[in-house]
DNA sequence: TTTGGCACTCTCATACATGGAGTGCTAAAA
DNA sequence: TTTTAGCACTCCATGTATGAGAGTGCCAAA
């Protein structure tokens, strides 16, 4: 009759508010709701049998189910989806919260230290756990090399990138050299390529290698292999998070199966299949949320994740997540993520 | 009459033997022992009674204990210390374990990929959790600094130790330099300091800028500042651990308790006091054995410690250890962490 | 369309009976 | 004196019964 099937979710505004409450109310609470508690709790001056006639429509429409006959109602993951998409409000931040952002990621520490300290505030403030991916910077500078002979025909050779990030590397090669032949490598090699992307760098000192491969004295030769064997390494490197607060989900009762526990926390140490899921968020525009079975990894079936990305001049340099039981604060964890994101950046900008 | 009270350790052969079969039943099997079980499994043609009135003398002696009336025995932190110091046997490792560990440590990888080789093979052979502390220098030794100029009067630091410890820090300096004086303090520095020990290199760093307060100019006496400050933050440092395997730990009964388990892993992550007791191993001659509450630290009060210090040509760098449940099969374990120790001593020695 | 009422279902906690495992003790055997 | 068999006893684990509580679905009346 009225907006039934027709309104914007299919649902009309009653039905979806208590869903809202619903949910709200299973985050909070933490056990099923029925009909007689929704009653009270949604203003509706509504009686419990209608609410239940409610619940029978949204179960079969597939937002919430019931663990058996009879307990409350639950919400679905496409309960969750709904309520996320359309009815949820996120709540301002407080003043402190803020602060305390603010404080702990100052411009002043070390890239390390700052993605470290962005996944412990992710970590303390929602008590689930922070993860951080180091930011990986689009364009690579080549800045600085240093090479220094060791023993048994082997390099220990230092790379500097952008403005303070160093790699080092030890490099077999074919004969001993003196130390005063590495210093002119080093030296051409700087000359070379200072200041270029490391892509162009490296395509430089490829075309070098061509160019002069006869004249070319046996050192440079080498230097050029060896920053060549460097480039390539490390331009594909350079993919890998911190994780902070991995016990705070023992705290809670969905995941204190050990088994799926277990599971979880193998997958943070392997970091690869989880990787693979933080980057299909790196191109998302802001916050991301995925709840439960959608992050298609089926360790994080019971987990919703929070993802933002986070950016210095509109280059994205890494991503941000909160991961945390499904039933978790969607309100409270949002901002968090999206204030982190955002201080975390500007405090990497500033740092240039 | 017999050998009572007098023998070895008050105890008489027999009921040494009983307890001896007693703790090997219950590490392998897992549940308390009764008298008819034991009966059978020490071939000692005793009837159980008999063997109930030897388990009574042990229990009131502290080396057994029964969880409650009527189930079978366990061994006490007593017990199993009398075991492991009187009754044990380790097992000859097997071919295929050594070559395992010899392949895995081989010394043409770096220092912390050894570290983490280590960790990995102390928790993938025994199924337990491995930690391996990262080495440290008895005798750091100055080999090569370098600065380059950031902005906004800052300076990265490039400071490499040793044949190929490379460390780097962003210092704060009073003004702005150029990069060719930059340069000449860093030549400065190589040349005043190469070859020492970091603690001489220090104490002559302070020396120089006592002596030359005046008439040095400011860099100078900035270079020497930032030295400074590198060396006194270095050489406390340096001392950090890889785990490996935490996950492990779940799988067993008497640790999955959640609450003892999250402990647990807090005191992973937090490594102070986890620290603190593995030092204390650092002096010990060889393997070193904590079981149960004898660490006297109490989130390991179910659990078992084996720790070996690795050494190269007799300097202690570090030590390894590997943490699980008391319940432990210590006659494989210990040859395990007495292998790794000893083949990661080798591979850093090999490298250097 | 909403509501009250009612029968029904399912869980959870409690209580109770039962069998098994193991003990301690005692009295007899070695 | 030591060992052993026997027996009563204790405690746990398991299964079953039971009732209370919470919540549902459906029907008939408002």
């Amino acid at each position: 009759m009225d907006s039934n099937e027709a309104s914007n979710c299919s649902l009309n505004e009653r039905t979806k508010r208590i869903l809202k409450v619903l949910v709200e109310s299973y985050i909070s609470e933490g056990h099923p709701v029925g009909s007689r508690n929704l009653a009270k709790l949604s203003d509706l001056d509504i009686s419990p049998a209608t609410i239940r006639n409610v619940m029978a429509d949204l179960e079969e429409l597939g937002f919430v189910e019931s663990p058996h006959t009879s307990a409350g109602r639950v919400p679905t993951t496409k309960g969750y989806r709904l309520f996320v998409d359309t009815m949820l409000k996120v709540r301002p931040l407080n003043e402190q919260v803020i602060s305390q952002v603010k404080q702990n990621l100052s411009p002043t520490q070390t890239v390390d230290s700052l993605v470290e300290s962005a996944s412990g505030l992710l970590s303390g403030l929602t008590s689930m756990a922070g993860v951080v991916t180091l930011p990986k910077h689009e364009h690579p500078e080549f800045r600085h090399i240093e090479f220094l002979p060791l023993s048994d025909n082997r390099v220990l050779a230092i790379l500097v990138m952008n403005q303070q990030e160093v790699q080092n590397r030890i490099i077999h090669v074919d004969r001993e050299y003196k130390e005063s032949e590495l210093v002119q490598a080093a030296n051409y090699l700087n000359e070379l390529c200072a200041g270029q992307d490391l892509v162009s760098a490296r395509q430089k000192i490829l075309d070098e290698l061509d160019r002069v491969r006869e004249q070319m004295n046996e050192l440079m030769r080498s230097a050029v292999e060896m920053g060549e064997k460097i480039f390539s390494e490390s331009s594909a490197d350079h993919f890998d998070y911190i994780v902070v607060g991995q016990t705070n989900l023992m705290e809670y009762e969905e995941l204190s199966n050990i088994e799926k526990l277990r599971n979880l926390f193998e997958a943070f140490s392997q970091k690869r299949e989880f990787l693979r899921m933080l980057d299909r968020c790196i191109c998302a525009e802001g916050i991301q949320i995925f709840i439960g079975q959608e992050s298609g990894y089926d360790v994080l079936d019971d987990c919703s994740v929070i993802t933002s990305p986070y950016t210095v001049d509109d280059d994205v340099l890494g991503v941000l997540a909160v991961v945390g039981p499904t039933r978790m604060s969607y309100d409270r964890v949002i901002p968090i993520v999206d204030l982190t994101a955002k201080l975390l950046g500007e405090a990497l900008n500033n740092q240039v």
